[in-house]
DNA sequence: CGGTGGGTTGACCAAATTCAATTGGAGTGG
DNA sequence: CCACTCCAATTGAATTTGGTCAACCCACCG
């Protein structure tokens, strides 16, 4: 797409050597020599404002990106605007992997506040493949993993029950957000719409509004100030009937 | 898993070079090269009943496997022994992959009826990135597949109604056996279970049974012999609200 | 100060589940 | 060959879950 990108490296404000997610220990540490070639990967950076669409459905894109700072999802529409939330993006995900090995793009993906990006060009993914197996290993099992996530979201919306569908969803993008450092203000909200939680679960939103009031009810979250503060996490993995985010240290690039 | 495995290479019925699938114009040639080393990663076959668990959710494998023949589904269950089957399994469907990269495996995989699969060792991976770059691009091109295929059947649960979802999965089902030669017998019928269907749609039995009936009123689908028959496949694809594969060339391995 | 985007609520309706049988074919033991 | 059992498909109610409609509230913004 034709989105602007700052190209001048010095304009970048945080170069690879400097990444900040490379800091936190849930992140695999790199090589000297990936180092290196991811530094030569990067081809600029991207920010958005909240709503911005990053990728659009349809489109082929010349880059994939990843996650810096902020949030978003990926979704699907049908021709008479149902839409559904496939997942959502946190600091250090990948996106765009699908329609830079197939072509076509067929999710969409926004921004759920201010987001930044690394760009990568799709150009130099060959030589990714050909010179260092340790990233196209990466690569493979990043791909695995958003396969694992959506098998489990899959069993949610297929077989859980609104209340334990919602009190997973609500587990999953806490857990997230917390191994990441996306909630580390002190009010720990995570900005969200009911509007998108619907959208995701499959429910109608007035019948998410309602499974929300059911779980603050039980004290197990608060809704305020545009989005959802958890208050009891055990709490509301016990009633998801999902064992939790197993991973340690992961892959990024 | 402990599963019998015909390890004595003149056993096999099947060697890579007279592999019965690569003669298929769906699946892309390979090179000699290629097609040399995958004669070196497959260490056996195995042959598998109806009704078999071909990976159990849980267990640590050292194998992966890609199916030569027959149908399989992969699933995982709920304490309370709700079962969501995620995906079915094709001729030139790879499995396992998840488990060999990250360990554990988180679903378990069923065959459908008779199923023979070839068997690929996990310690020959490293070599596969390593001096084999266009099949680790095809591996991570597979697995970027399945997450694209779970994506639409997200999209299909979460949003579209009974009789669109189901006109989806028959549909899906139907192409994907189609281009691989699945159904070439002369009765055309898909062998599978309504319990299956509404596994997969998240669907009571009872009422993907009088779902299916409606479809088959409009003369789209009959059931029958333990299967489904598709009369109208155009029908039943522009009843789903899909568009259909678009896959041409496909890697295997 | 009116408009807009979220969030909330109650009443009513539609979709899907559960319960409870029933049918029919395939396989089994006598 | 027949009675018996099991599995899969069907069917009709009764019941529950979730969806739709229609308000209304409230904070924020130009």
């Amino acid at each position: 797409m034709g989105l602007p990108i700052n190209a001048a490296p010095e304009k970048w404000q945080t170069p690879c050597t400097r990444c900040p997610l490379r800091g936190l220990a849930h992140f695999r540490p790199f090589t000297p020599s990936e180092l290196e070639f991811v530094s030569t990967f990067k081809i600029g950076e991207l920010a958005v404002e909240r709503g911005a669409t990053i990728l659009v459905e349809g489109a082929h894109c010349a880059h994939i990106y990843t996650v810096l700072t902020g949030l978003g999802f990926r979704y699907k529409l049908l021709d008479d605007g149902r839409r559904q939330i496939m997942n959502y993006i946190f600091p250090g995900d990948l996106i765009g992997l699908q329609g830079i090995l197939m072509g076509e793009m067929e999710h969409s993906v926004e921004a759920l506040g201010p987001v930044t990006l690394c760009v990568f060009e799709r150009s130099k993914l060959a030589r990714l493949f050909e010179n260092h197996v340790s990233l196209a290993y990466d690569l493979t099992w990043i791909a695995a993993r958003e396969e694992r996530v959506l098998d489990e979201h899959l069993l949610s919306i297929g077989r859980r029950s609104a209340l334990e569908r919602t009190a997973y969803l609500l587990s999953y993008i806490h857990q997230r957000a917390t191994t990441v450092g996306a909630i580390t203000d002190a009010r720990r909200v995570i900005p969200i719409t009911q509007l998108h939680l619907a959208d995701t679960l499959g429910l109608s939103l007035v019948h998410t509004n309602k499974t929300l009031r059911k779980l603050a009810e039980r004290n197990l979250i608060r809704w305020r100030d545009g989005g959802y503060e958890v208050l009891d996490a055990p709490g509301l993995l016990s009633l998801s009937n999902w064992e939790g985010l197993k991973e340690t240290a992961r892959p990024f690039i």
